[in-house]
DNA sequence: CATGAATGAGGCTTCATTCAT
DNA sequence: AATGAATGAAGCCTCATTCAT
């Protein structure tokens, strides 16, 4: 019976495989699960506030559990903060991309996508530029350290280009690009930092949008090459 | 020598008043010796992680004396802030007042108030830009609440009012004040917070004040008004 | 053999329900194990002078696993209290419900229980009686409270009762019987407590069984009605 | 001059033991004062929850001052149960000495007397018989504790002496009078703890007089010997 | 004598983390 | 893999007591 065996010892092996995917997939599943429950707890709680209790009980899990997946409150808080970034340098790099673009579109094209990673999922930027505080960074273990500086300069980095390369053309006023790109990340997370603690005063009102589309015209009205380059 | 007499017998009630007086000024000086401390330790190790232990230790003082002069941790916390705005309030009345300035040379002075009272206290302005994060500004009593709100409302109308001069004066563009206002603060605060937060992964790079002229250049050049006004 | 798969799934359902119900009683005990270790050091060192800590470790248990199992402190004092109060009610009941007694016979069975209500938990009614001081009995929670306060007007009720009978037969005094049962229930925990007090200053000493036996003789004396009645 | 010189040195020395006398008085006063005061929070407050510093501002004094006058916060709280049983044994030696009475009206006496002392000063006949309880009784220092005691038996053994002599004389049942003097005391103690801490539950209600007096009469007519003497 | 600022031990409670099931 | 009971370190805060003025 020999092709029944056969047939029956792939099948387990293929079985097998499935299992092995199903449980990568399961497993992944869980992380995410967790994650989006911790961005919800620490969102509205606090990052020392929040525990992670709540946050199990938030993710329908056992406290237990959320030790399979990170390796401890601090970890498992940088990770949201390292997903965005790995999400917003995917969409930095398509507008670092895209050719066809001017300085100033590209410009443009960069904040919007500033404010699109924003509105995916804002509680996280907020809680990721409050990451900025020695508060938090400076319980990370070395390796998460790490990632998240070299995620943050290759942004910084893409972001310098744009500078330069509008300068080049005479589109920009010369200034250093990074402190330019530094400038404009700095207006963009101070404005929705801002917004954000004015809103715990005043519930109702939201003024982010608006405040934001007139922050990027200052600025880009602010370095605009003067004369005949902008006359042209 | 009744007079003289007269004088004698003041001369006592001075002397009281001169104990009195003393005490006053001896327990203010507490006070501030605290804060000296607890701004130390919150810059260092964020609100958190420091220990009221830390901060009595800081100041040479046991536990126990901390309560005496703050009601608990949040407060004492709370009022490092507060003591920066106000300082922040009356530097910028200052700036209000001056009559002889146009609107730029008062936009100018306006955000060399900012840095000026910024290298003040760093650290504090730093805390108190986080402060703005709910975690811990949910967590005060309700008359510091109002007290910060009614401060940073001052602060803003303030600045408010400069803009709204400028754009009548035909030398701002026409946004509305508010909205500037706000984003000059962020800009700021984000630039203080971003160079911060950079200097965590690099200890010795500190671009602060560049960055800062540099983003005030920008800012400058976006809201100046177009047209023969500028080209006068 | 349908019957026996059918028996043996029912097993297994009784073994699933057999793991929730040993995690159930698991808890339980534990909660027993807490109170039992609690009703000891109380006793000995007083409600504020007892330390969870105390608790903890004369349950063999950390401290912080008290916390899993009582909100607090004084619940866990309050609970206490709460046990033997219903212990005491249901034992009350029990005599309220026995028809084939006269009053008097009755009043003797509920003395005795109250004297075995007390040997079964002589510490916890110590405590209990204490506990009705304001000291301790203002901190609990709303709901404790109006826990405590049912059972007691419960109990208070059921004395009632018996001493309403016994005056519609004539066989005692015409008084109030909300006072009588004050009395009674006074009469009784005065004693205990009193002989308590005592035993404090002479380790020796313990007339508690005398002078109980004594109290209940002079009080059944002193309520029993005279005339035709007693003469017959 | 010698008449005036005279004069003038026993006025110096009467000055002088007027103010020893004065000084000895008003520190007298002052224990009286502080005493009030820590009657009125210990009551408020219960022991544990009373702090020195609430004692002393209701005595408007320092905290400081506090110890001038007990050695600490212990004693203090003993010193009032002392004084009120220093007041309770001079009352009841008046009875004793009463020489017309009977065994009954001595009884009757006995019993006003205690009613009496505990209006004098209900807080703290309630703390008093609270004391009773090991939790406070346990830290008081040696003398203090022997101190108590020996008014205690003391005052118990008038009451013990009044059983005797109405045994004697056939008006009382024959039992143990120190067992008889245990009951009445503990009757009377219970009765005004049951009515205190019925209280707490219900501020309006105060059954504390008729109880006493329904109270007293079950237990004359309890400890009444009966047959030919009382049928006289 | 009186003061009241300072002390610091100690209590209650929380919560990140572990581990037996 | 999941659970959740248990741990115990650590923090905040209170308050009896002392002592320099």
């Amino acid at each position: 019976m020999e092709p029944f065996a056969g047939k029956s010892y792939s099948v387990i092996i293929v079985a097998a495989m499935g299992i092995q995917e199903r449980r990568e997939k399961e497993k992944e599943r869980r992380r995410q699960q967790i994650m989006v429950a911790a961005k919800r707890v620490f969102s509205s709680r606090g990052f020392s506030r929040a525990t992670m209790e709540d946050i199990a009980r938030e993710a329908e899990l056992s406290s237990g559990t959320l030790y399979l997946y990170f390796k401890n409150k601090d970890e498992l808080y940088a990770s949201l903060s390292l997903r965005v970034l790995q999400y917003l340098l995917i969409r930095l790099e398509h507008v670092h991309k895209e050719k066809t673009l001017t300085a100033e579109e590209r410009l443009k094209a960069l904040w919007e996508v500033l404010y699109d990673v924003y509105t995916f999922d804002p509680l996280t930027i907020i809680n990721m530029f409050h990451l900025q505080s020695s508060e938090t960074l400076k319980r990370l273990s070395p390796e998460l350290m790490s990632e998240i500086r070299s995620l943050s300069q290759k942004a910084v980095g893409i972001i310098k280009t744009l500078f330069e390369r509008g300068t080049e053309k005479g589109q920009f006023i010369d200034r250093h690009p990074v402190a330019m790109a530094d400038i404009l990340w700095s207006l963009f997370s101070g404005i929705v930092l801002w917004e954000a603690s004015k809103k715990i005063f005043d519930e109702q009102k939201d003024f982010l949008k608006p405040t934001l589309d007139l922050g990027f015209e200052i600025f880009r009205r602010g370095i605009r090459a003067e004369g005949p380059a902008s006359g042209a």
